[in-house]
RNA sequence: GCCGCUGUGGUGGAAUGGUAGACACGAGGGACUUAAAAUCCCUUGGCCAAUUACGGUCGUGCUGGUUCGAUUCCAGCCAGCGGCACCA
């Protein structure tokens, strides 16, 4: 009669005792190898761990585990991400206060992730609703505000009419609300900025020593946006004062004729103030700028302009150029305006529509196209082999060699010089909600903002106040706050009633993980120095440039401040695969979560997770389909009923088994350093389908296979160490060594090809000389019929793999 | 439009210049069983040949190229996914 395996038992009886011996806490000060792997934390919405939880937070707790045992001090912590609005709006769907439903949701998850056997250092947990943490949320704006990169402006901001609050930039998808939806306006608000332009270079100098995926720093590249080109200074005709324009092709800039404008540019009212043309154009202006801001405006078929009257005073000694409105200039890029010529596809089209002049500076060298380009047939722009005819410098050089010249004509010349900008806009950080981290200033009764001194901190949420969303915040209707201020403040003074973004409350949650409930310091410095950059940080790639950029430009500012020493805060990142559900992303109102629930149910956590990892490579993800589970399920029952048996044999093993174990050994330990837990599960399952074709093996050689399989299940690898004997924890003894030289076997197989086909394999010893395995080749009777009566021309050999003739 | 990633049996996937399809799932056949489940054994990319089982041939999105040899490297294309986008 074989042992059962009864994963439920084993697994609660595994985690009460990792818990009890507390293994998995770290002590930050004595560990000697630290390293230090983190997860992005989970918002506590409210749904429970679905499938693609598991894959994103039980493979990294196995690679943990794995390093644990080669000796590494792991701190792998947790916590949760709970202000905000996902937390908001499930408290507020249940009829229930946030800090409750979040308290719920958070215990709840807490659970689960034991159930999941985490080894999570559970003593260090965080949450960043709670005042506690909160206080370093508001210490970091004043941080910010101290070293002038927090300020307050008044402009358009993207609001999204469904949350109910303006969002940043970077939470608006394809004019979408990143979590909603919904299309987002433009609304003429005051709000809170963070000054993240001012470390546009150092983000894309950082890249550089990170090892990110390539496609994460791209897409950050991207986000920032740096372009370099030349700022031309031109004069307004007839008007005191300059403009600047900013052009990245300046190789063409001679065919210059016109100029626009954005409609929302503060400008435009400068320049028709007075003239007959101003109600005409400030109308406008007005309706396409009121069009532009709603979200309503096609940028495909309303092309739009109308003249100003004014002029750019002779800028090339070719003449004036006229300035025009037009509704596609973006207001906040390089300058919101724009020099034009026939050499851009877009001015082309404008100057047809509105019948502006046009001239070329540039055609191809073909006469007859030449021909057509000079009349303007069609726009002739960005072409490498274009041949410029003016200025006089550069006449009949092509343009893709033309840049440099151009650039030292214009300097040279005075009409402008270098310049550089980028894509990227300061960090809105004002929200107009309940359940986030109130911004810690204060006003004086004339209005002027003031920071709320350290001593104050943490500067409580209200809980007075009904926290459903408005459009208005909604702690502005709160009594104790208000009498709070007024008491410390004096008479007059009122609070700031907006709450933070939770991209706030994440973007260095990664110090205070370490800081471990300190409430005098942000981090201590000799941990900060010991522990930080993390060195594994792993979650999921939407996060490229929102997360991922904001918790940089923390660190960097942080740095710059004198309060931490690293300022890129993560040093190797990875991005999880995405589980989907018949192709779609899962989320709940798609209706298509899967829970994990029922398969935990029957198979156990361990074998749930060993499925997680054998469907395929960890950065890949894929869709969710439970075929296949049945396969690691026999596995775990085999590999349960196989070993258990196993107890107290010694003796010799069959060189088969020696070679095998050696290889296990190194097949698992390569594929797991590069998380390709699968092919590490395959390299186990054909050393158990050994062990049991070679009638089993010593417990020697079982206890090396449970330390092998320990990160991968772990529960069933400490029932099965305790079972054979085994001292202590699995979980704590060394990660097994092989012998290089027991890898090898007496005999290898080698593979004959004649013109690179296979032909046939032979047998030989080990280190076989290229001759000898060649002769040997020739003798394989397949071979010899291809090799029959034809000249060899080649010969190659491939040590201890193959031999290939050329015929 | 620009940038990036991906494309391999019925399915998940393995192999990053050297025997394509490891390891699994599923399917088919068999053993055990009154029966089913579970378990065990055999077969399993297509086609041709063979069943005393020798072998051959095609095959990693498509078309070419480099090489004795390409899923792997190069060029062009197609499809899917992701990011950016009237950004001057």
């Amino acid at each position: 009669m074989k042992a059962e395996y009864l994963p439920t038992e084993i697994e609660s009886k595994w985690q009460k005792k990792w818990e009890e011996a507390k293994l998995f806490e770290v002590d930050l000060k004595k560990a000697k190898d630290p390293y230090y792997c983190l997860v992005m934390f989970p918002y506590p919405s409210g749904s429970r761990l679905h499938v693609g939880h598991w894959f994103q937070y039980s493979i990294p707790d196995s690679f943990t585990r794995f390093k644990r045992m080669q000796g590494k001090d792991v701190f792998h912590p947790i916590g949760f991400d709970a202000f905000g609005l996902p937390a908001e709006n499930n408290a507020i769907k249940k009829g229930k206060h946030p800090h409750d439903s979040t308290k719920e949701n958070v215990d709840y998850m807490i659970e689960q992730y034991k159930r999941m056997g985490c080894t999570y250092d559970w003593s260090k947990i965080l949450k960043t609703s709670e005042p506690e943490y909160y206080k370093w949320t508001q210490w970091l704006f004043l941080q910010m505000f101290k070293n002038g990169l927090a300020y307050r402006k008044e402009g358009n901001v993207n609001y999204c009419p469904d949350c109910k609050t303006v969002l940043a930039n970077e939470q608006v998808w394809d004019g979408k609300c990143e979590r909603c939806e919904t299309e987002v306006v433009q609304k003429p608000l005051t709000q809170w900025f963070w000054k993240i332009t001012d470390y546009s270079d150092q983000l894309l100098k950082g890249l550089e020593e990170i090892d990110w995926p390539e496609k994460t720093k791209i897409m950050q590249r991207n986000w920032i946006g740096r372009k370099t080109g030349i700022v031309f200074k031109e004069k307004v005709k007839d008007l005191e004062f300059d403009i600047e324009v900013f052009d990245t092709v300046p190789q063409t800039f001679m065919a210059q004729t016109f100029t626009i404008i954005a409609p929302e540019h503060p400008l435009v009212a400068k320049l028709v103030e007075g003239t007959k043309y101003e109600k005409e154009v400030m109308e406008f202006s007005n309706r396409v700028a009121a069009k532009k801001a709603s979200g309503n405006f096609d940028i495909e078929n309303e092309m739009e302009g109308i003249f100003t009257g004014r002029y750019i005073d002779n800028p090339f000694g070719t003449g004036d150029l006229p300035i025009w409105v037009a509704s596609f200039v973006v207001a906040d890029y390089g300058t919101g305006i724009v020099n034009c010529s026939a050499h851009d596809e877009r001015d082309f089209a404008f100057a047809k529509k509105y019948d502006i002049p046009l001239k070329t500076v540039m055609v191809p060298d073909d006469k007859e196209e030449a021909e057509k380009v000079r009349n303007l047939d069609y726009c002739y722009y960005k072409a490498d082999e274009g041949i410029l005819d003016t200025p006089e410098e550069v006449k009949g050089m092509k343009w893709k060699d033309a840049y440099d010249p151009i650039v030292k004509y214009i300097k040279k010349n005075k009409l402008g010089d270098m310049g550089v900008n980028y894509r990227i806009r300061d960090w809105l950080i004002s929200r107009q909600r309940y359940w986030g981290a109130p911004i810690p200033i204060v006003y004086d009764p004339d209005g002027k903002p003031h920071p709320i001194p350290e001593e104050h901190l943490p500067w409580e949420l209200p809980t007075d106040v009904e926290f459903k969303p408005k459009g208005k915040s909604p702690i502005a209707n709160s009594k104790e706050l208000k009498e709070r201020t007024e008491k410390i403040f004096g008479k007059g003074w009122t609070p700031e009633v907006d709450t933070m973004d939770t991209f706030v409350c994440s973007s260095f949650y990664q110090f205070r993980f370490l800081a471990e409930g300190n409430q005098k310091e942000f981090i201590p410095k000799d941990i900060e120095k010991k522990w930080m950059p993390v060195d594994f940080y792993i979650g999921g790639p939407e996060h490229a440039c929102m997360h991922l950029i904001y918790a940089r430009f923390i660190a960097m500012a942080l740095k710059d401040f004198g309060l931490v020493t690293n300022g890129e805060p993560f040093k190797k990142l990875l991005h999880q695969g995405l589980i989907t559900n018949k192709g779609a992303k899962m989320s709940k109102s798609k209706g298509n979560v899967v829970s994990p629930d029922e398969f935990v149910e029957k198979y156990g956590s361990d074998v749930f997770r060993l499925y997680m990892m054998f469907m395929g490579p960890f950065t890949d993800g894929g869709d969710w389909s439970d075929t296949g589970i049945k396969g690691v399920d026999r596995f775990a029952k085999r590999t349960y009923s196989v070993l258990s048996e196993i107890v107290n044999k010694k003796g010799d093993q069959s060189s088969a088994l020696i070679v095998g174990l050696n290889r296990t050994i190194k097949r698992v330990t390569e594929d797991i350093e590069r998380l390709h837990f699968n092919t590490a599960i395959s390299a186990l399952m054909e050393f158990l389908n050994l062990i049991e074709k070679e009638g089993g093996c010593n417990t020697e050689t079982a206890q090396i296979f449970v330390r092998l399989l320990s990160p991968l299940a772990p529960h069933l690898s400490e029932e099965l160490w305790e079972v054979l004997g085994g001292k202590g924890f699995v979980i704590e003894q060394d990660w097994p060594k092989f012998d290089e030289k027991l890898i090898v076997t007496d005999t290898v197989t080698i593979a004959v090809q004649v013109n690179g086909k296979l032909r046939g394999n032979f047998e030989a010893d080990t280190g076989v000389g290229k001759d000898d395995a060649i002769d040997q080749a020739k003798e394989v009777a397949n071979v010899a019929k291809f090799l029959d009566g034809k000249k060899i021309k080649k010969e190659i050999y491939v040590e201890g793999k193959l031999v290939s003739f050329v015929v």
